[in-house]
DNA sequence: TTGTAGGCGTTATCAG
DNA sequence: CTGATAACGCCTACAA
């Protein structure tokens, strides 16, 4: 390993100098500079951050978590993320936390240990104290936090309300809502945002739930339709549920969009892989990543954050689970 | 920050005796244990990771080069790697190099600078001596380095070879393989599976090529089936292209599988969201993924791989696009 | 303009 | 059994 040592060495100076060139800091002559600087390129050096973060409590890292990247959901949003970090100079550590208060500890303490920068966070299982004591930037994304940490979300409640109203405007007479999980925040957004469209208009309605995976929402939309005959329209809470709902339908030889029509929620990429394709409100979810990082790299830089609520819009889709 | 020096003065002892009762090494009596235990409980104390590589030279992490994580097939596999990991003590740093030389030269710095104990890499773009100056255990995955370090790859000829003769065995008397980008390892293998399979048997057959993305597999598709008729049968090179060709054969009317069978390669999760779902040769992505990493680890513990090849198993899973 | 030396937090060696 | 102390590689006062 070639170290500031052995560059001050070969160049005939002191490692204060050496360091002085890497860093761009305090005087050096024109002649040293030179030779110093030949002599960083010819033994290929390059300074060990691992000795610059002991010294400055600092690493350039950004530190991840994620509840899983095999959601199709976070692999865009973590794309994103390191496409900005890099830009800035910052490397990011992604971790998956499967929801696992534990998991998500032993994330948090690694971050800490090696002086992460900032914290990304789209999972929070922790009391909001534990984040508050890292003592370390932090912005969440997808999930609405207490005030002590600014999140980037997307708008769930108005994107689920228009897809409604979509629904109703293509001529839906028995609309249902298959609803997501309780008590995350997206999925009850998006709930309410269905539940106010079809009371604003006076309509009956059906509710049904399922979790955000294809298993389950195959084995609910069997039940559904059995239960329920004559929905003509269908509001899925995220777009795996919509696959589901959309394979039992024709499974069952319900022709969509023609007898059905199904609206899914995310923008996830295979929507675009099923046929017909579906409809679905997209999430700008490499815009929130984005924003996101953005957002931590200024707050590490020492701004303040204007506002502790981001909302960026969810647009809708058309593509051919409706008509 | 609380430093061991802290933890040291609370318990009236020295940063020594600290140490030893953290790394359970040297002698320490009974009493001096407890105390220095119970201080280190009371002040919340963990060590500081930064300061342990600096000095071991070492990190207890693992750097993951992939072209890109939005890419379905790699989830998966950073799912393993992590899992196997996080089991073994170390920590996953997942980087997407897209394929560029100078981003993974980046990366493979950064790995050096902060002395990652090893590396996984899916890419390789830079030339062997590279990889092999980095001085640090190596181990590929879904590629065929050159021998100067292991790699763990799944049977792409088998299961190619394997999946044309299913087709045949199910009647296509018309068959066709839409294979993947050229002089890429495994694209390339499944189309040598391919071959064989059908001179074998002596059966005419038909060559398309698309890249491994769903807008390229679908204007493919449009155009082959523009001028090829009659096909009954198709082996894609991955489940991207298989989609694609579904969607397009489905979009004419085509009839799958009475008229048209299809499979695909990978057994990515999205096989199970299209209808009818898609058959598929399935690459054990996650064993891959921990095969890499237990070896990997192995080789970092400083044990010689058995050998430089592990090929593993790749299998059929019959679903609905062959009958 | 350049060099010396102390410190960042930890570990390991070597006396005591 | 315990405590100084040097070292890991780098940075920055402070001196020269």
């Amino acid at each position: 390993m070639v170290t500031i040592k052995k560059v001050a060495e070969e160049a005939g100076v002191s490692v204060a100098t050496v360091s002085r060139v890497i860093n761009q800091n305090g005087y050096v002559s024109e002649g040293t500079l030179k030779k110093v600087k030949s002599v960083i390129k010819e033994l290929n050096y390059t300074p060990n951050s691992i000795a610059r973060s002991l010294y400055h409590k600092t690493s350039n890292m950004i530190g991840l978590i994620i509840p899983d990247i095999t959601n199709p959901f976070f692999p865009e949003l973590a794309r994103a993320v390191e496409d900005i970090a890099m830009k800035c100079g910052y490397k990011v550590v992604l971790c998956n936390s499967d929801k696992d208060p534990e998991k998500e500890m032993n994330y948090l303490d690694l971050f800490k240990e090696r002086y992460v920068d900032g914290i990304i966070l789209t999972t929070q299982s922790q009391e909001s104290k534990v984040y508050s004591d890292l003592n370390v930037p932090i912005v969440a994304l997808d999930r609405i936090g207490d005030a002590s940490f600014p999140s980037v979300v997307s708008n769930n409640y108005h994107g689920a309300k228009k897809a409604t109203e979509l629904l109703m405007a293509k001529g839906v007479k028995n609309i249902a809502h298959i609803r997501g999980p309780k008590n995350i925040a997206p999925s009850d957004a998006r709930y309410h945002g269905f539940i106010d469209a079809v009371e604003e208009q006076r309509v009956n309605y059906t509710i049904g739930e399922a979790e955000f995976q294809l298993e389950d929402a195959e084995r609910q939309a069997e039940q559904f339709f059995d239960i329920h005959t004559g929905i003509d329209g269908i509001f899925c809470s995220n777009d795996t549920i919509a696959a589901g709902f959309l394979k039992v339908a024709l499974k069952r030889g319900i022709k969509v969009p023609e007898e059905l029509q199904i609206i899914g929620f995310d923008g996830s990429f295979f929507g675009e892989f099923i046929y017909p394709e579906l409809t679905t409100v997209s999430q700008p979810i490499y815009d929130m990543g984005a924003v996101a990082t953005r957002l931590l790299i200024k707050i590490i830089q020492g701004e303040k954050p204007e506002k502790y609520l981001y909302e960026m819009p969810a647009t809708i889709i058309e593509r051919g689970t409706t008509r």
